[in-house]
DNA sequence: TGTACATCAGTGAACGCGCGTTCACTGATGTAC
DNA sequence: TGTACATCAGTGAACGCGCGTTCACTGATGTAC
């Protein structure tokens, strides 16, 4: 990206550079057109730095997309984790944790394709989808929800969200036939109905 | 794939080779490990030609993907059109075309990533989004669903087995932790809850 | 305080590969006379 | 019925490119004596 020389790390942070490496890929990542996979040597070019450089760092190009995935799913998962603290009450927390990961996905519309392209979700799925199960508990216990098989429901949920998070911009293609919606909403009401919590 | 020597189409059938071109690429669509994209140079190979014929046939590779997702959403529109066609009631007709559709993405894992990969939905999923919405009307109309917003909620449907048929297979990753799922049940039950159409 | 040396953080050149694309060609098949 | 020719359905060789990966190297910085 830059054309200026590089100043070299000081002995002893040279690991600083990994963290640039992967700052270049997320990059890479974020600006993708089209969901095309990471090469070792644009991730240099991005960087700043040639390509053997690389091999100090990580092993391959796989290496570097594996970094990429578990620091994006990681964030993802905070950021779930943080709606879902946030709120009142249990009905809320889990609208508010769907919301969360919906939106994130779309404010991050290329990475969320990477995060699902690479081979489905990865293991790092695995917390926030804990978190969906432990909300949809605690809207049963405290009765706000009617649903008696928490764990399919929360796989249902799982599943809504996810289709509503790797759907395409509004403005393009059919979705414009459809006329405007309001996607928040929709979410809130996908959510509602899965979770069996009532109006939706 | 065959090393044998290809006999060439007779005069005034020259056209033929855009079929089995049109195969190969289908062929390598559906056996992609990765979500890898189609090369001209991979399709000539499994159709067994050289690689400059494919340009009698098609003006680049982008022009063959075009053809294999066109084809590939009719397939799936028709498969869910028989399903919905078949049905006895409105209700059973919205839930054999959900299921048609998750089906149809299970049977054809790699082509059904190829079909979302490829800049999501095209214009070619309009008609099955069409589908969906006609069939949830019939359920409103013979009072089946009690859906106040066909519109709204056909897309929360489409969603939804969108959301489904986009999971990766249940014996890997942390699916396992799932345990068995009945995967036909939860579309339904999914497909049930989003279209208001009563128990679920 | 000097100085020789080891280590660290990288670089530059080169390799072989598969890719898309071009170009001139080939050889069978139909058509005109 | 012959034969010259046009057309059709492709092929083979070559190009320049970006890729992953290797190898020997460089030059600054710390350390030992």
């Amino acid at each position: 990206m830059t054309d200026q020389q590089r100043t070299r790390n000081v002995r002893g942070h040279g690991s600083r550079l990994r963290g640039e490496i992967l700052a270049a890929a997320e990059s890479l990542v974020d600006s993708a057109e089209v969901a095309g996979l990471l090469t070792l040597r644009g991730v240099a070019r991005e960087a700043g730095i040639s390509a053997p450089s690389i091999y100090d760092h990580f092993d391959d190009v796989a290496a570097i997309e594996d970094a990429v995935l578990k620091r994006a799913f990681a964030d993802l998962d905070e950021t779930v984790a943080a709606a879902v603290a946030a709120a009142p009450t249990p009905a809320e927390a889990l609208v508010a944790g769907c919301l969360a990961y919906v939106t994130y996905a779309w404010a991050h519309r290329a990475r969320y394709r990477f995060m699902i392209a690479a081979g489905g979700f990865a293991p790092d799925a695995v917390s926030t989808f804990a978190r969906i199960e432990a909300a949809l508990q605690d809207c049963i216990s405290s009765q706000a929800s009617a649903s008696t098989d928490p764990h399919a429901d929360a796989f249902l949920i799982w599943v809504g969200m996810h289709g509503m998070a790797s759907l395409e911009k509004p403005d393009r293609h059919e979705l414009r036939r459809l006329g405007p919606l309001d996607r928040a909403a929709l979410t809130e009401t996908l959510a509602r109905r899965l979770a069996k919590l009532g109006p939706a």
